[in-house]
DNA sequence: CTATTACTGAGTACAACGTACCCGATTGAA
DNA sequence: TTCAATCGGGTACGTTGTACTCAGTAATAG
């Protein structure tokens, strides 16, 4: 029952560590470091991914077949190793295309699908209590790819990262509600149909009380056959449709 | 570090206190219980607003002067708790109007700020991890309201969940970027103003190097004055725009 | 009224967590 | 070579959720 929270550490070692490519490289005496930032913070996403975002720093030592203190001579503690695991998966689209080349929707969605896609990898990001943006290198190569799709307008600057954030958090949210499962699971299909069956004798009952009329009144079964991808893309749909008319008057000539 | 899962505790004790009002009252031998449910919910979600969603059992169990396991002879456990609070809050529009009486429009959009305002009071909602939605008697009451918005329309079943779930996740993704706050700070802005403050220097320096090329682009000092209000309302406001040919064309005769 | 009995509430204790602290070993610089 | 900084690892502490125990209590059966 760990709490994973970020942006709560201490932000200057955190900041230390996301752009400690950029320091200098100075040599010093002492043994050789056994370990570098990125191999533990490769390790502790295995974990996580593994393990879920209650991982514990123990699992992280073990993978990396070390002590269990020793992973701290190189992170300041939990929430700054979060916070580096956050950006690090923050890239959008390595190998993807370059949003300039796109239409503007096109490129959105493409946005909404990559990042979907990284939650659908990695479902413990949406456990994580993000305090404070944390703006490492890799979180900004994403926002950088994002700000393609916008190349071809003159959207005022306020109102792109309006769009961007509203974007972002679409996904996001929709995500949370569908994505995050009990990675301890081993069959999440059957707990969720354990659940279910669960649930719906109240819920029969709830609803013949005569209490709820308006839930009464779905008669369609399918009403319930929504996919998690469904209802993101159906909310990201009506968004961008929204967004349409402000884009096309917006086109740069 | 406490963390706040939900719906993963025993799905059967969670339902049978969400719906223990509706079971018989058979009266028993022993002594009158001192504490009820309710209670104990409700000083959970005061102790949840002053110490954010890592609140520990012992200060419930504070809150309402007993012992440290009393709280345990009413809930079988934290996870079960929290759906109980969460069930508790999520009752929309207590003193809300008839969304029957309202535009579609106008329903939905009183439905995000209704939303949002619960979580303005209730930050803490957004840091617990929910793995099954848990539908209790006030989440059906939210439900049912909400369902009231489509009341002059004949869009299918299916598609009124989806803007539902739709309008819910944006507003529960836009308040996780801006509302959760660490409950311990007792000033907020300052702690605010030092993570930027913090960060600036790093920013300008990646900027600078021209690895960000869009990003650098950005000059409007305003752009990135957004309140999570502000954030909010454009998502949602841009949905509704996209929704509106299609809640139209379906308008009841 | 009395005996029964289930249930209450407080205390103790344990496992798992993050991590502070300490130590001997190791290595580069003087 | 000497020195000092840094390495990995082990031990231990405080905090969490909660399982267990036990004596006291009050509503019911007779």
């Amino acid at each position: 029952m760990a709490t994973p929270q970020t942006g709560a550490g201490d932000p200057k070692r955190s900041l230390e560590l996301l752009w400690r490519e950029f320091g200098p490289r100075l040599s010093k005496p002492g043994p050789k470091p056994k370990l570098t930032v990125d191999r533990i913070v490769e390790a502790a996403i295995a974990v996580a991914d593994r393990e879920g975002s209650c991982f514990g720093m123990r699992s992280v030592s073990a993978e990396l077949g070390v002590g269990a203190m020793t992973i701290y001579r190189y992170v300041p503690g939990k929430r700054e190793l979060i916070d580096l695991m956050v950006d690090r998966l923050s890239k959008i689209g390595p190998g993807a295309p370059d949003l300039g080349s796109l239409d503007w929707r096109e490129g959105l969605e493409l946005v909404a699908e990559s990042t979907w896609e990284v939650y659908v990898e990695h479902p413990w990001l949406l456990e994580i209590n993000q305090k404070r943006p944390v703006l490492g290198p890799d979180s900004l190569d994403g926002y950088d790819f994002v700000l393609a799709a916008f190349d071809a307008h003159d959207l005022p600057d306020r109102e792109v990262n309006l769009v961007t954030t509203a974007v972002m958090n679409i996904v996001t949210g929709t995500a949370r509600q569908y994505l995050i499962r009990d990675s301890a699971d081993e069959q999440p299909e059957t707990a969720e149909e354990e659940w279910w069956s669960a649930q719906g004798p109240y819920l029969e009952r709830a609803v013949a009380s005569g209490r709820y009329r308006r839930i009464a009144r779905f008669t369609d079964p399918e009403a319930w056959d929504i996919t998690g991808h469904d209802a993101m893309r159906y909310a990201v749909d009506r968004f961008l449709d929204g967004l349409a008319p402000r884009m096309e008057s917006s086109r740069r000539a």
